[in-house]
RNA sequence: GCGCCCGUAGCUCAAUGGAUAGAGUACUUGGCUUCGAACCAAGGGGUUGGGGGUUCGAUUCCCUCCGGGCGCACCA
């Protein structure tokens, strides 16, 4: 990655002025005329060399030209210290045509908290089996699905987990039987009802009854899951099998009776949480001798690492933050590994990177997405079943489909309410960046074929690649075609994708991903308004070998995404 | 009451402490006789909820107030 190399060099000639270097930012300035990459080091190490910003940034230029390679074409100082980077059209060129694919471990490595081969773990979703995924599922679902992706693709070994809360000891599986044998009303909807009329729950206890239903509810929630979100788990992992029939819970029990972390009081057993930075003691069995969910969310993490899981992310909704702190308490109390978990915050999204806040992560990874409430006439309000306002994630798959769905969804940070208001999707349906991109996506794959067919002996014999990733025409070099400012520009947005995977590796502001999408796409736009690819005497080889890339870029952003890349629409 | 999240253009949302706070949408205007107009170009639209503070510099960090959401079980 440019980046990277321009990062070093800043580094270097910092430290070859005496500067002690922290954190050196490199980023792309927003007005093309400030150059490709820029950085304020200057600025912010001025104060400790004693020097102004403007002085160092000028020692810093002096330096680096010293040393500097072929790499650049032009360093400039500006505002109150900013340095600006021009790359050279050579070194452009080359990070297009060397980048055939975004590939695992090709251009990362080095830069994700994800260290290269780390196994990493992801659980997302996982609902309860108990009733059907609504909206307020659909974050957790694709941002987990999208997040997935790209740690694997920064050189993860990722698990893609969904947790089944089927444990026939629960409360809500009893709950569920009480309403399948006609007792309770408990998530009694209309879709429970249609499932339990297919069920034969004659002479089954309650347990029994719960578990049939759930069984059902579960088959159904996963194959829509599969095939209407397309999105897929390695490992659906049964609470009833993995941590109470095998005796998990009850040894995690033991284990912590054992080491002193449980005192009983007012019949129950209460674990010692406040003493490791919880609000309170928590009960870890009832004073009917059951045991709390909490128990086994113990014994499910500690599974986790003993599966050989580095690092360990959950994607919690909001109504589960309550949770993050015990858990935590219980990840020193049993010493879990560092960097096991991180938050919903900012401070601790640093964290998560280690690197950033330098304190070291000790805490479980957890990611709250933030409620979704629905918007009706200008006015939110809370899904309830019982007014009948709840919005099945089915629902919106059938009405919108699975792109505009995806999108919808992950276009929003995480840590922000979503205000789902139905007469407003059905609006943006219409005129959606999704079609945008994808729009973009066709227009090329259409110039691509008709370049094609107009000669096909541009890359020999074979003809035309059909799906990009591969050999690029032959060119004359890209130095009079970027003399263009948007060929020039696409270009640049082409050479950024593997940046954005980068921090989104770090950062997890998956909906990054759709902002780049859609400047891409405008890149694209811009390049296909200004430069001819098929003329009147031929085909421009340089622009269809951009155009290639560019095409591909957009398809692995989108496949990134989950969102389809049509030739046509 | 305590803890966490949020408040940015009419609307939906962006912006690792940096340069003139950006996109989409809506609105106004211009562009199809050449590779796809689901596109492009231009314009108006902002006290970043209010007020303090930290510093070269704050939408971002700290304090406080206002407003909204979510938690605060021997439920999950």
């Amino acid at each position: 990655m440019m980046r990277d190399k321009i990062e070093i060099i800043v580094r270097e000639a910092l430290q070859a002025l005496g500067v002690e270097v922290g954190v050196v930012n490199i980023e792309h300035p927003a007005d093309s005329s400030h150059g490709d990459y820029a950085t304020n080091a200057a600025l912010m190490y001025g104060k400790a060399k004693g020097v102004s910003p403007r002085m160092l940034a000028g020692e810093l230029v002096e330096k680096i030209l010293e040393t500097s390679s072929d790499d650049i074409a032009k360093i400039e100082i500006a505002g109150p210290g900013f340095i600006n980077f021009f790359l050279s059209d050579t070194t452009l060129e080359s990070a297009i045509l060397r980048r055939t694919a975004l590939r695992k471990n090709e251009e990362n490595e080095g830069r994700s908290f994800v260290k290269t081969g780390e196994r990493v773990n992801v659980e997302f979703v996982s609902t309860n089996p108990t009733g059907e995924l609504h909206i307020g599922h659909g974050r957790s679902a694709f941002f987990g699905d999208t997040l997935a992706r790209v740690l694997a693709l920064t050189g993860a070994e990722v698990t893609r987990e969904f947790y089944i809360n089927d444990s026939r000891e629960s409360n809500q599986i009893r709950e569920l039987g009480k309403t399948a044998l006609g007792k309770g009303e408990q998530y009694k909807t209309p879709e429970l009802v249609e499932k339990m009329a297919k069920l034969d729950f004659t002479g089954l206890s309650e347990e029994e009854a719960g578990v049939l239903l759930a069984t059902a509810v579960q088959a159904g929630n996963r194959a829509f899951i599969e095939k209407e979100l397309g999105v897929n788990f390695d490992v659906w992992y049964s609470e009833d099998a993995e941590l109470r029939a095998s005796g998990a819970n009850t040894a995690m029990l033991a284990l912590l009776k054992e080491r002193n972390f449980t005192y009983e009081k007012d019949g129950a057993l209460w674990l010692k949480t406040s003493e490791y930075g919880d609000d309170e003691d928590r009960v870890i069995v009832r004073s009917d001798g059951t045991v709390p969910y909490f128990l086994a969310d113990i014994a499910y993490h500690q599974k986790k690492f003993d599966r050989g899981f580095q690092a360990v992310i959950n994607v919690w909704g909001a109504d589960h933050h309550g949770h993050i702190k015990r858990m935590q308490a219980v990840g020193r109390m049993l010493g879990w590994p560092a960097r096991h978990c991180l938050s919903l915050n900012k401070d601790s999204q640093a964290m998560a990177g280690g690197q950033k806040a330098g304190t070291g992560a000790d805490q479980p990874i957890v990611f709250i997405a933030q409620m979704v409430s629905l918007k009706e006439d200008g006015v939110s309000s809370k899904m309830s079943k019982r007014a009948g306002n709840v919005i099945l994630l089915r629902d919106l798959v059938a009405e919108f489909g699975i792109d505009i769905v995806r999108w919808f969804f992950i276009e929003k940070a995480l840590n922000t309410q979503m205000a789902f208001d139905m007469a407003l999707a059905r609006e943006k349906s219409e005129k959606n960046p999704v079609y945008y991109v994808q729009y973009a996506h066709a227009r090329l794959s259409s110039v691509i074929e008709k370049a094609k067919a107009r000669n096909a002996e541009i890359l020999g014999s074979p003809g035309l690649p059909e799906t990009g990733r591969t050999a690029l025409p032959e060119t004359k070099g890209f130095a009079e075609l970027f003399k263009t400012p948007s060929a020039r520009a696409l270009a640049m947005k082409i050479a950024e994708l593997p940046e954005v995977v980068a921090d989104i590796a770090e950062s997890y502001a998956v909906h990054s991903l759709t902002g780049y999408a859609v400047a891409l796409a405008t890149a694209t736009n811009a390049f296909y308004r200004d430069v001819r690819i098929v003329t009147d005497d031929g085909v421009d080889t340089t622009a269809l070998a951009l155009a290639l890339r560019a095409k591909e870029t957009l398809a692995e952003t989108l496949a990134l995404l989950g969102i389809s890349a049509p030739d046509r629409m």
